[in-house]
DNA sequence: CGAGTGATTGACTTAGATCAATGACCGTGG
DNA sequence: CCACGGTCATTGATCTAAGTCAATCACTCG
């Protein structure tokens, strides 16, 4: 089997909060490589969780470009957004073989009406996936790669706060990061030779105390 | 006065669903540069929304280096999460003098907890900012400034899905994209040299049909 | 054992960042 | 009313860090 996808701590899952009751009942679909989940305007009757595999989240109406909204991973969710519109905003397309667990809109949208410890946990969940993800294009604001990553490495830190503990593989992170694996393989090469970070284990890496 | 910055078609008002009596109950505070809002751990008994300036969220425990989580703009919401948290999990500065109204947690969970249909707005509004977000973060994947450009117009066309209006400056847009004003200056040019779109002012930029 | 994937490094290129300059425009205070 | 300071728009020249192409090695899995 594939990496798990959502490997991150700062990525966080989007799943738990759901009522075992509604998770239980709700099937899988399997989707082809480039089968349509769902298309705009289509009455939102679902929403879904990536299984395996990933989906893209489409605007292909008004310009003749066809743009990604957003690709979404194995273990993340897909559509929340719908939960309070009547019709989906855009289309949904497999990128690769996938499966999605459907989710009964009518049924969430009733168990979030009827128990407010689940509409809070829900927003809970929203509201942190928010934060992580402002968190994540800050990062993104930063140019420099060996800042970007040292700016990363610092928010993966264990509670020592120098710790790392790469969940993933060292490409799963240059993707993350949003720069080449070339680059990051370098970057933290030249960190390690100039002391900043150390690299016990493979999938370890240590900050120097005084790293800038 | 400054721009507004909350101009964006893609960065939505998060104010908007707060009751009005709420809303008119929050005191404001100002803050001067540098100034700390408040502080991880601290008992969080209010949540913020940013009228004018810039507050910065930092994670300054555990590594030295103090890691700048998200600057929020005015127009912004501050630490949502930390409605369903105890504390403060970062601290919050003002980047630049800096205006805040203060929203009572304690009266805001409580709606949240009464009014189904507030906690449904409520809901509704994080689904979206967390779709625009992630919009924006798959927009930064794109490694093209004109690729990633076109993208961002595409996105940000009117009705008729050609025309876009420019609410803020080229400025803004630079920034918004994540690349220098100058590359988005030359990048227009170049599109508008290439027929990819017209200026038929200097608000208004309009998609040509056949653009990729 | 061979295929596939990740880790790692080298060589080279280029797109975007940086530094710099100019002109338009706008409000403002003397 | 106009000179001045500030911001934005725009373009040129230059630099460099990150991307791209490529190769090698280690490892795992069937």
């Amino acid at each position: 089997m594939a990496h798990d996808a959502d490997h991150h701590g700062l990525r966080p899952r989007s799943l738990d909060w759901l009522p075992d009751a509604i998770r239980e009942r709700a099937p899988e679909r399997r989707l082809g490589a480039g089968e349509t989940l769902f298309r705009q305007g289509e009455h939102a009757a679902a929403i879904f969780g990536v299984a395996e595999g990933r989906v893209r989240l489409i605007r292909s109406a008004g310009s003749d470009r066809s743009v990604v909204l957003h690709t979404a991973q194995a273990g993340e969710f897909l559509a929340e957004a719908a939960l309070f519109a009547g019709a989906y905003q855009c289309d949904a397309v497999a990128a690769v073989d996938s499966r999605v667990r459907v989710y009964s809109k009518r049924d969430l949208v009733a168990a979030l009406r009827r128990d407010p410890d689940l509409a809070a946990r829900f927003m809970a969940v929203l509201s942190q996936q928010l934060h992580a993800l402002r968190t994540r294009l800050e990062e993104r604001n930063i140019r420099s790669a060996r800042e970007r990553l040292l700016h990363h490495l610092a928010l993966a830190a264990g509670p020592d706060g120098r710790t790392v503990r790469l969940a993933g593989t060292v490409m799963d992170l240059a993707a993350d990061l949003g720069l080449t694996h070339e680059v990051v393989y370098r970057t933290l090469a030249a960190l390690a030779k100039d002391g900043a970070i150390a690299r016990p284990a493979a999938d370890v890496i240590v900050l120097a105390a005084g790293a800038v």
